[in-house]
DNA sequence: GGTATCTCATGATGATCATCATACTATGGC
DNA sequence: GCCATAGTATGATGATCATCATGAGATACC
């Protein structure tokens, strides 16, 4: 039997508050732009209590790559959306301007492949679900097959376009960017 | 008149040791993983001279991502190089495997948008580049027109297969998402 | 050969970080 | 009302960092 001396569920709360919190934040100001204390600051804790919900950092980070890619795959890849719906929410401006609130992999995929394992597998296994992502959304019925070659160039597309949008710092060439992308799709 | 106690160049050859130094191990290890002290003894010196070559860190970083765009420019898009050729070694294992020597867009994109003024001047200025690069190489003629919907789409592909290939962390998949945006390019 | 001075080295400063040891506090059970 | 304890706070540790002040060494001109 467990004596909670908190209110029920109180940790599993903080627990996540602070997981939704780094997940935004990191997607926001990039896996090194976030630290601890910062993080606990923002939750309205102190550093102190962090290591009573994650074992380390990269244990808090993988976790978060990990929920960001969960709720981006409800999100934009909704199981209700066309193809071209989760186009036009991927390849969105809106999507541009917040990438707290976006792709993962947009936001963060360079710098994925230079961290500790633990991280490194959680982008890893994102980026493979984006894969998947996109191959169910191009045929509803081939959801077991091998990523075809259109659903590997449409992903590829999708990422590259959110990048370079965001990088140009030219709304107006960042907005022909992304239109280019979603029209590649219906070719 | 300029006295020369040093033999001639000598900081200009160091300058730019210092430099291409760091355009690799920017692109190797990431923004935030190259510390002055560690450049600076990868170099054969010690930390205290940095500052006698670049006003500050970020100016090291802006002019390191200039560099890098500039030998992207001069090697995976030289002159001599058709289209097929291009993409053939962008969207190469190599390249995949080798991001210290490869485009920084694609290495270090998603993190550019996060730095301070110059060094995001400089990623924008490389990533419009690159675009104007992919123009160039689809058709040769139109050098000083906007980019084409063609050239944003392919450019975008390009960066986003490099990104993802790293990524998920799968020879065979990596392979085959560079081999599907090689494709892509000769519809 | 002597010397002025360009270039680099040494060392210090103050800041920030991840992590941990320990102390406090609010709470539910009695 | 009291107490055991889960959850959080305080504070410390050792490391690393960017930057700067100052000093030493090397070299070209005289």
């Amino acid at each position: 039997m467990i004596i909670m001396r908190y209110p029920d569920g109180h940790k599993e709360a903080v627990h996540q508050r602070i997981l939704e919190t780094a997940s935004e934040a990191l997607r926001s100001r990039g896996l090194a732009g976030v630290s601890i204390p910062g993080l606990m600051k923002s939750v309205g804790l102190t550093h102190g209590g962090f290591y009573a919900h994650f074992e380390d950092r990269d244990d808090l980070v993988a976790q978060a790559v990990r929920a960001a890619g969960a709720a981006t795959a409800a999100g934009a890849f909704g199981d209700s959306l066309t193809l071209k719906e989760t186009l036009s929410r991927y390849l969105s401006k809106a999507h541009v301007e917040h990438p707290g609130e976006g792709c993962v992999v947009a936001a963060l995929g360079t710098d994925g492949t230079r961290q500790a394992p633990r991280v490194r597998g959680a982008f890893a296994e994102v980026a493979r679900g984006l894969i998947r992502l996109v191959q169910a959304k191009l045929e509803r019925k081939t959801s077991g097959r091998a990523p075809s070659d259109e659903a590997l160039r449409l992903a590829s597309t999708m990422v590259g376009a959110v990048v370079l949008a965001r990088l140009v710092d030219d709304e107006a060439l960042g907005e022909r960017i992304l239109r280019s992308a979603r029209a590649s799709a219906s070719e």
